[in-house]
DNA sequence: ATCCCTCGAGGTCA
DNA sequence: CTCGAGGGAT
C-alpha cells in the first residue's frame, strides 16, 4: 500500500512537471504519447485506490497554468478533454459502457448513432464571435482559464473575422477547433528557417503552439497556420440542431474549415472506420493522433452527461504512437560494401508506432552536427512515413552535463585504415580493399536476390563462413566442400547440399547480373544492365576504357571512373578470373521487349499486390516494354498501387500521377 | 529539375 | 519487402 501511495505521488509530481513544461513553457521533454501513458497509469492507480487521490493530481484538471504575459480568458463553458481509448478493444469498451449507462434510461432500446472524425494533433483554440464578429481567441489553458491570443488568431487565414450568415447574428457564438500546420506548409516553413540559419521546429504541433504564443503578431503572420473547427462552446445567437453531425454542417456553413473525414456510423462499423483511419493517416495533409468518437444525438449526449473531467458521450480513439523520446546510448559505425562509413544511433529500446526501435540511421557526420546530437542525449524518435526510424532532435532541457561530445572517427572501425572524405562529399569512406567489413558486405551483396541469387546464403551464413576461415572472397564460395559446410554450427548435411545446389545454380548468370553482383560503386541493377548491353561480353567489359564508357548514355564520369578503377585493379581481375575458373559463366542475354502500348512508359509499384510479387510484376512490365523505377516523380506515368500503399500513393496523388490497380495494369498490354 | 543508386532499420513468413 | 535521406548523374 505504501508503495502504491509513493507511486502515485511520483507520477503526480512527474506529470505536473511535464504538463508545466508542455502547457506553460511549450517545451515538452517527453512526447505526448509517453505523457498519455503515464497519465493512464496514474488514472488506473487512482481508480483502484480512490482514497489515495492527491489534491494536485493532473487527473483533476485538464491542463496547466497559463503564461503570465498574456491576458487570461475565462471560458464560459470549460474546454474539457476526452478520455482515451488506446486501441480497438478499448473503443469497444466505450460502446458497451455507453450502452450500459443508457440501459437504465428511456434510450435503452434506441440504436445509437456515432460520429467519427479526426483528432487533430495541433493546439486547441476557442473563438468567440459577438454579433458575428470575432472578438476573442483563446487557448485552452487549464480548461477553465486560457490565454488571449486574439492578435495571433487574426493572422490565420482560415479563421473568419466575420461569420457567414444569411440572417443577422445577434449574440454570442463560440467555435472551437484546432490550430495546426499542414505538413506541406510545415516542411516549407522549416526549410526556410534552416536557410536563414534558424533552428528548425521539431514537429508541427510545437511550431503551432510556439506561434500562437508569440507576443508579436507580425511573427505569427509569417507562419502559415491553419484552423480546423470541430466543436462549440457557449452559443446564444442561434438555435443549435439536435445532432453533432448537423452542428458540424452548421459550423462549416459559418465559414470554417472542417475535416472532410466525418462519418456517421452504427456500432458495428466503428472499429472498422477507426482502423481505416489509422492506416490512412499517412495520406493526410495534416497530422492526426487519433479519431474522436461521439454520440451523434445531442439529447442522448445530455442524458449521458459528464464525469469529473470529460464527457461520457465522447472518446478519443488514439493511434499507436508515431513519436517517442528515448536515450541516445551510443553512435555505432557501419562499414558498407563500398566502404561508406555510416553512423547509426544506438537507442534505449522504445516503442514507436507499434514496434520497438533500438537503432536508427544518422546518415552522416553533417547530419549529426546539424542536429547537434551528443551521446547520452534524450532524443525524439519518429518513424518516417510510419516505417523508418529516425532521430528527429534532442531535448535541450535534458542536458545535464553527462552528455559526451561525439567525434567522427578518423579510422575505419574494422581495419583501422584512414577514412577519407572528399571535400564536396558527406560520406567518409574506408579505401582499404581488403577491409574485412567491406569484404563481408561484398559477399552478402553477391549472394543477394538481384545479384547471383544464392539461396541459403544470407548474412548470417556469410559471417559464419568468414569466421571459420572457409572463405575469404566470392570465388572461395565455389570451392567449398560439403563436409566443411555441414560441420558449421546449425548447419547439417541437407542445408549443406542445398547451399551447394544454389551455388551450382548461380553459375549460370546473365552478364548484367554478374556486373551488378561485383558491387562496384554507382553500379546498381540498372547501370549494370546498361553496361552489359554495351559490352555484350565479359572480355569486353574487362577491357573497358574511360573514354568509351563515359560516352554511353546514362553513364557519367563518376560511374565510368568507378568501373574503370575496378577493371584496372589487378586483384579484382584476378578474382573475376578465379570465378570463371570455378565455373561461373556470365552470358549476355538480349532482353526481349515487346512493343506494346506501355513501351517507354514508366511505372512505380507500391503496396502489396494480389497475384504477383513485386519482382514478378517488375519483370512483367519490363518484358512488355515498360520501365519500372523506384520513386514517384512528376514524370512517372503510372503508379501501380496494391494494398496498404503508403506515402508513394500520397505523392502520386499530389503530383497528379495516374494511379492504377493490378487489374488495370494487366489489361494494358 | 529530375531520376536513380546506395545504405540504413525493421517486420513478416515459410 | 517496406520506406526515406542524401547525393551523384544527366
Amino acid at each position: 500500500m505504501a508503495d502504491i501511495k509513493k507511486q502515485i505521488e511520483e507520477l503526480v509530481s512527474e506529470l505536473n512537471e511535464h504538463s508545466h513544461r508542455y502547457y506553460v513553457l511549450s517545451q515538452p521533454v517527453v512526447s505526448d504519447i509517453e505523457y498519455d501513458k503515464k497519465f493512464r497509469e496514474l488514472q488506473l492507480l487512482e481508480e483502484a485506490n480512490p482514497e489515495l487521490i492527491l489534491e494536485n493530481s493532473p487527473t483533476k484538471r485538464v491542463g496547466g497554468d497559463p503564461l503570465s504575459e498574456f491576458n487570461s480568458v475565462e471560458h464560459k463553458v470549460s474546454m474539457l478533454s476526452l478520455d482515451n481509448a488506446m486501441n480497438a478493444e478499448e473503443l469497444s469498451e466505450f460502446v458497451s459502457r455507453t450502452k450500459r449507462f443508457l440501459s437504465k434510461t428511456k434510450y435503452a432500446e434506441t440504436e445509437l448513432e456515432y460520429t467519427i472524425e479526426h483528432k487533430f494533433d495541433g493546439v486547441a483554440l476557442s473563438l468567440v464571435y459577438e454579433d458575428g464578429v470575432l472578438i476573442q481567441a483563446a487557448t485552452r489553458g487549464n480548461g477553465e482559464v486560457g490565454e488571449d491570443v486574439t492578435h495571433n488568431a487574426k493572422t490565420i487565414n482560415s479563421i473568419p473575422l466575420k461569420l457567414r450568415s444569411k440572417v443577422g447574428l445577434k449574440g454570442r457564438i463560440e467555435i472551437r477547433g484546432e490550430v495546426l500546420f499542414l505538413t506541406e506548409d510545415f516542411e516549407r516553413f522549416n526549410e526556410k528557417r534552416i536557410k536563414n540559419e534558424e533552428a528548425p521546429f521539431a514537429n508541427p504541433r510545437n511550431a503551432s503552439s510556439g506561434t500562437l504564443r508569440q507576443l508579436d503578431p507580425k511573427i505569427a503572420a509569417e507562419r502559415p497556420l491553419t484552423f480546423f473547427a470541430y466543436g462549440y462552446g457557449h452559443i446564444d445567437a442561434i438555435d443549435l440542431p439536435d445532432s453533432s453531425s448537423k452542428i458540424m454542417e452548421l459550423i462549416a456553413s459559418l465559414g470554417f474549415r472542417v475535416s472532410p473525414f466525418f462519418h456517421i456510423v452504427k456500432e458495428d462499423k466503428l472499429v472498422q472506420v477507426y482502423n481505416e483511419a489509422e492506416e490512412n493517416r499517412i495520406n493526410l495533409k495534416f497530422e492526426v493522433d487519433g479519431v474522436v468518437v461521439k454520440i451523434n444525438s445531442i439529447k442522448i449526449q445530455e442524458e449521458l452527461g459528464f464525469k469529473q473531467r470529460s464527457p461520457r458521450w465522447a472518446i478519443a480513439g488514439k493511434f499507436a504512437a508515431v513519436e517517442a523520446t528515448t536515450k541516445l546510448l551510443d553512435i555505432h559505425m557501419q562499414v558498407g560494401r563500398t566502404g561508406a562509413v555510416t553512423p547509426v544511433a544506438v537507442l534505449e529500446p522504445v516503442e514507436v508506432s507499434g514496434v520497438v526501435v533500438e537503432r536508427a540511421t544518422l546518415h552522416n557526420e553533417d547530419e549529426i552536427k546539424r542536429k547537434g546530437l551528443m551521446i547520452g542525449d534524450r532524443v525524439v524518435v519518429k518513424r518516417m512515413g510510419d516505417v523508418i526510424p529516425a532521430v528527429i532532435s534532442f531535448i535541450a532541457d535534458m542536458r545535464d552535463g553527462t552528455q559526451k561530445k561525439f567525434t567522427f572517427p578518423k579510422e575505419c572501425p574494422e581495419c583501422e585504415s584512414e577514412l577519407i572524405k572528399p571535400e564536396d562529399e558527406a560520406v567518409y569512406r574506408c579505401l582499404n580493399s581488403n577491409c574485412p567489413a567491406k569484404l563481408e558486405q561484398r559477399i552478402i551483396h553477391y549472394a543477394s536476390k538481384a545479384a547471383a541469387d544464392i539461396d541459403g546464403l544470407g548474412d548470417k551464413i556469410v559471417t559464419l563462413l568468414l569466421d571459420s576461415n572457409l572463405i575469404n572472397d566470392i570465388a572461395d564460395l565455389y570451392e567449398l566442400k560439403k563436409e566443411d559446410i555441414a560441420d558449421l554450427p546449425r548447419m547439417g548435411e541437407l542445408s549443406a547440399q542445398n547451399l551447394l545446389d544454389s551455388l551450382e545454380e548461380s553459375k549460370k548468370i546473365t552478364l548484367a547480373r554478374f556486373i551488378y553482383s561485383l558491387g562496384i560503386r554507382h553500379v546498381g541493377e540498372r547501370t549494370a544492365k546498361i553496361i552489359a548491353s554495351h559490352t555484350k561480353f565479359l572480355d569486353a567489359f574487362l577491357k573497358l576504357h574511360y573514354d568509351e564508357l563515359v560516352e554511353v548514355n546514362e553513364v557519367g564520369p563518376g560511374t565510368a571512373e568507378a568501373v574503370c578503377d575496378y577493371v584496372n585493379n589487378e586483384d579484382e581481375v584476378k578474382l573475376i578470373n578465379r570465378l570463371i575458373q570455378n565455373g561461373v559463366a556470365p552470358t549476355f542475354k538480349e532482353e526481349v521487349q515487346k512493343e506494346s502500348s506501355i513501351t517507354g512508359k514508366t511505372f512505380v509499384i507500391t503496396g502489396t499486390l494480389e497475384n504477383y510479387s513485386r519482382p514478378e510484376m517488375k519483370k512483367l512490365i519490363e518484358s512488355n516494354g515498360g520501365k519500372v523505377i523506384s520513386a514517384v516523380s512528376a514524370k512517372t506515368d503510372y503508379l501501380l498501387a496494391g494494398e496498404k500503399a503508403g506515402s508513394k500513393l500520397k505523392k502520386a496523388q499530389e503530383l497528379g500521377v495516374k494511379v492504377i490497380s493490378e487489374k488495370d495494369a494487366l489489361t494494358m498490354w
